[in-house]
RNA sequence: GCCGGAGUGGCGGAAUUGGUAGACGCGGCGGAUUCAAAAUCCGCUGUCCGAAAGGGCUUGGGGGUUCGAGUCCCCCCUCCGGCACCA
């Protein structure tokens, strides 16, 4: 790093460098705070202004580690600074907060490693990141923020998890309803008692809960009506296959899992059954889908949820199962297949490992079977982890020794159990067509099954299994029809004959709520000696987390959640936690396990409205302004949260919003994602890389391995310890300000585009700090003006005002700062009303050094309550334009125009012109093409 | 494999609707200033041919549409991101 020259040097001169830089952004970060610059009424406080539009500008709340801000944060949180301090200017009621997501994992890590308890770490943590976030200048309302660990906010966290507990989802209404509505409809009689048909839990347990009537609601038992209440509940309890994952020691959701590792940490998952809070979040598979159209999302990022959910549209179809006899037993097999169409293909089944027809098989088997291969079989692909599934995609399977008979061509075809079929989806069974199904081909070569065609293909066509588009043959009634013909056929055929119907299926899996850490909110829930689970009641929260005495997870197949280790804290009676129909010393034990990370950023942008409200989780009143229709304008953060965070806390807003709690069926309006900051980094030829202090420049360009040297290239790489390329933005402030820093992340590129980190480049922007100061501020410390306005200035001085405020509303600031340099390139002095203007286009960008220049003018602070200045249109061009010229497309001359000249101007002007006379000797001219004010393009040959 | 996004000077990037490609910044070269340096200011800076005037080429590669293409269409290559046995 170059030493800057202090201005407390010999000399007295006052420039701008590093150390005005500091005195000019810490007296003015000290001003704000003073003062309450950037603090926000709400309504029906002193100082708001309801006659105003609101404008929510939300960041991602940083979860606050231990290293401190990496240069991405500031990235984001620079742009939705430029766009607060904008919208304000322009009159807007502008909600800039910042909070922190505060339980997680790495905090409880240390502590096992350490002793010392997450929250203390985390609390240093915090701090270290206020003041990190206070140094560059944000203009968040301080007065607002908040953690996720604190128990008034995790108190109303718990309150949501009740909402959502006891509440249920009408598929006719299409929306979240009370559960007490639907006990009231099965106590009239006016709905039909009987367990959720949707309940996945119930799904594979072969108890399939469809259709089947309780009787009336009267008639029933406590159990029997507490069972039934709760498959429909949008909370339950279910025992399930979950994601274990043995290093964290804790379930993951299925979002939280990538290729069969953890999100974070990247360590194996396996399958373990654990009895786990799930939400159904399956029940708004569709609104999550189609709530995406509105939103003015980028269009990666919706791609991303609607494939998550991943919905199909075909057809449930039942196989009957035959006995050995070869006569049907009255059951049958029902699968999923979204190409009803190719039945007639159907040539053989398969269901998962873990299918019940499996275990039916072994009953059933026919004395050639060779039932050890198939239990082999069975256990090794029901042990195999996901990671082993990803490495080897070979079709291995055994015959299950069963047939069913294709209800198409009413003949038997056979069974088999292979893991390409997946138990957790449509129903873990297929109908095998291994003529229009690539996995079913392979299979079918594989076991030497028969494959039949029921899409004609294109003559040419030489692959296997054919997905293409074509008419149906092999297929009877089908015969001839096109794909989409051939699907409606047949599922009014299956319909009429009972053998199925039509049917919509979602990837999208419930959501796995529990953990078994300690670092996270406890649940409001209670259990009793039989265990069944009871809602604590709301006048007893928050169920604040209890100390530990230490954090280690106990080595065991049976994990225990940590908090079972809190036994007094376990160990309640129904009157502590408000459990009713109990006597008050009836003892309950609390539930231990915890909710994940992702339950206090789930509804963290609404507590911000109303953040210290202690009656509800916020108020009517500041929710209908603050949110309202639209909720929050715009969010910027990363992409990394497409479908964790951002579906999640969708998922929790509807469920608000169902019960009457939210004005807005979406959270986010607008979101953004910034790009990814990296780095430099060298590699050599064999795609090794090199740390950068181990490289140097020989010259433009070329690069070389200092002990060796031998050249090495330039990439861009992820910032990382061992390639010594992390930028700790404290460092750069010190050297260069927070202003200059701010600048330089906004000047390296589009906000959304991933772009590497060059600490050269950041001169550039300091530089045009200095030349601005130069501009107004004398070497004594004193504002210069002129009295005579100088007309290009004043012309580029409206070109700035428009440009820079056209390029903030379009996110687009590296545009805008170039527009600055070119206003400041071009300057010479300026008169106090130019400076004024000047100085407000500066304020959002640079802010400490706008109030100083505002109050060296004069102005009396701060410039932040200033209006965004106006531009007259008229002075956007000047008078005489340059208008190219072309002959066939390529430019031969230029000429000065009047702005408003005609067409036959424009032409006359284009063919008299010398260079063009002359390029157009020995040529005729067929056609003249004039583009009014743009330019005259001449064909000529 | 499938689905997105991208590829422009030595580097970061600009070109908002098909209309002067390379704005602006970094770096580089030259000059002014200075005892000297830093800082600052001025000029030049895509590439090839040419002494110059001027001209050719040029937005990953190839083809096309158009008076005109970085931008639109088709094929291909490379990089980044996402999904991945979902029936």
């Amino acid at each position: 790093m170059p030493e800057m020259p202090k201005s407390t040097d010999a000399q007295t001169a006052i420039r701008y460098d590093d150390t005005l830089a500091e005195a000019i952004e810490i007296k003015w970060q000290t001003y704000w705070q003073e003062h309450n610059t950037n603090k926000v009424p709400n309504p029906g406080e002193p100082g708001f202004d309801p006659s105003k539009p609101k404008f929510y500008a939300l960041d991602m709340f940083p979860y606050p580690s231990g290293s401190g801000l990496h240069v991405g944060h500031p990235e984001g949180y620079t742009a939705t600074d430029i766009i607060s301090r904008y919208k304000k200017m322009k009159g807007f009621n502008v909600l800039h907060p910042m909070g922190w997501d505060a339980f997680g994992l790495p905090a409880e890590q240390y502590a096992i490693k350490t002793g010392v308890h997450p929250e203390v770490t985390t609390k240093q943590s915090i701090s270290n990141f206020r003041r990190q976030l206070i140094r560059f200048g944000f203009c968040y309302d301080w007065s607002r923020e908040f953690g996720t660990i604190d128990t008034d906010y995790y108190k109303w966290t718990q309150w949501i998890f009740l909402q959502i507990y006891n509440a249920w989802f009408d598929p006719d209404q299409n929306r979240a309803r009370p559960i007490d509505e639907l006990i009231a409809e099965f106590e009239a009689g006016s709905r039909k008692v009987k367990l959720n048909p949707n309940a996945v839990e119930y799904v594979g347990a072969g108890d399939l809960p469809d259709g089947t009537d309780a009787g009336a609601w009267s008639t029933l038992d406590r159990e029997t009506r507490k069972a039934i209440v709760d498959s429909y509940r949008l909370a339950y309890l279910a025992e399930q296959t979950v994601n274990w994952c043995p290093k964290l020691g804790t379930a993951l959701a299925n979002e939280e899992v990538i290729d069969g590792r953890s999100e974070r940490g990247s360590y194996p998952v396996f399958r373990k059954p654990l009895r786990q809070w799930m939400f159904r979040i399956t029940a708004f598979a569709d609104r999550l889908l189609e709530g995406l159209n509105d939103l003015d999302w980028p269009s990666s990022t919706k791609t991303q949820q609607s494939e998550w959910i991943g919905r199909s549209v075909g057809a449930e179809i039942d196989f009957p199962i035959l006995a050995p006899s070869g006569n049907p037993m009255g059951e049958a097999l029902r699968v999923f297949t979204t190409r009803p169409d190719t039945i007639f293909g159907a040539t053989y089944m398969v269901v998962a490992p873990e299918h019940p027809l499996v275990d039916l098989a072994e009953d059933f088997a026919p004395p050639e079977l060779d039932i050890k291969r198939l239990r082999n079989y069975v256990e090794w692909a029901r042990n195999r982890t996901d990671i082993e599934r990803q490495e080897n995609k070979e079709k291995s399977g055994v015959f299950l020794g069963l047939h069913v008979n294709n209800p198409a061509t009413g003949k038997p075809i056979p069974v088999y159990t292979a893991d390409y079929v997946l138990m957790g989806y449509g129903t873990g069974a297929i109908m095998a067509v291994p003529g229009q199904d690539q996995r079913d081909w392979d299979f079918a070569k594989a076991q030497d099954l028969p494959i039949v065609r029921t899409v004609q293909p294109p003559e040419d066509f030489e692959g296997e299994a054919y997905t293409g588009q074509g008419p149906a043959i092999n297929s009877h009634f089908l015969d001839g029809l096109d794909i989409k013909q051939a699907k409606a056929t047949m599922i009014e055929w299956l319909r009429a004959h009972k053998f199925g119907a039509p049917k919509v299926n979602y990837k999208l899996r419930d959501w796995l709520f529990s953990r078994q850490r300690y670092w996270g909110e406890p649940f409001p829930i209670v259990f009793d000696d039989w265990g069944n689970h009871h809602p604590v009641s709301e006048d007893t929260l928050p169920v604040t987390l209890p100390p530990l005495a230490d954090y280690a997870p106990e080595e065991s197949s049976d994990p225990q959640p940590l908090l079972a280790k809190a036994k007094d804290w376990v160990q309640t009676t129904a009157g502590e936690a408000g459990v009713e129909g109990f006597d008050p010393d009836k003892p309950m034990r609390r539930e231990t396990n915890t909710m994940p990370g992702w339950a206090g950023s789930c509804w963290y942008y609404l507590r911000y409205i109303d953040p210290k409200n202690e009656d509800r989780f916020i108020s009517k009143e500041a929710e209908q302004y603050w949110l309202g229709e639209n909720a929050v304008d715009l969010y910027i953060g990363g992409a990394e949260h497409a479908v964790l965070h951002l579906l999640y806390a969708r998922f929790w807003h509807m469920c608000l919003h169902d019960l009457g709690h939210l004005t807005s069926p979406e959270p986010f309006r607008k979101l953004f994602h910034q790009g990814l900051i990296t780095s430099f980094a060298y590699q050599r030829g064999d795609k090794t890389l090199v740390p950068v202090d181990m490289v140097e420049e020989r010259s433009e360009g070329h690069y070389v391995e200092i002990e060796t040297g031998a050249p090495v290239s330039q990439i861009t790489a992820k910032m990382s310890k061992s390639l010594k390329n992390v930028v700790n933005p404290d460092d750069v402030i010190a050297d260069y300000g927070a202003d200059t820093f701010r600048l330089y992340e906004m000047y390296m590129g589009p906000l959304e585009a991933s772009k590497p980190w060059n600490t050269r480049d950041i001169i550039g922007l300091h530089r045009l700090l200095q030349k601005i100061w130069r501009l107004c501020i004398t070497e004594q410390g004193d504002f210069i003006t002129t009295d005579t306005p100088d007309e290009t200035t004043e012309k580029q001085l409206h070109r700035l005002i428009h440009k820079a405020g056209e390029d903030i509303e379009r996110l687009s600031f590296n545009t805008a700062i170039a527009a600055i340099f070119e206003f400041v390139n071009l300057a010479k002095k300026l008169t106090e009303d130019q400076a004024d203007r000047f100085i407000r286009v500066l304020a959002p960008f640079t802010p400490h050094l706008a109030e100083e220049l505002w109050e060296k003018l004069g102005r009396a602070p701060s410039v932040t309550t200033q209006p965004w200045p106006d531009f007259d249109e008229s002075k956007l061009t000047d008078d005489e334009i340059e208008i190219p010229i072309q002959v066939m497309g390529k430019l031969r001359s230029t000429i000065m125009l009047p702005k408003d000249s005609d067409n036959k101007a424009m032409e006359e002007a284009a063919l008299n012109d010398d260079k063009i006379v002359k390029f157009l000797e020995g040529k005729t001219v067929r056609k003249v093409i004039v583009v009014p004010g743009r330019l005259v393009n001449i064909v000529a040959n």
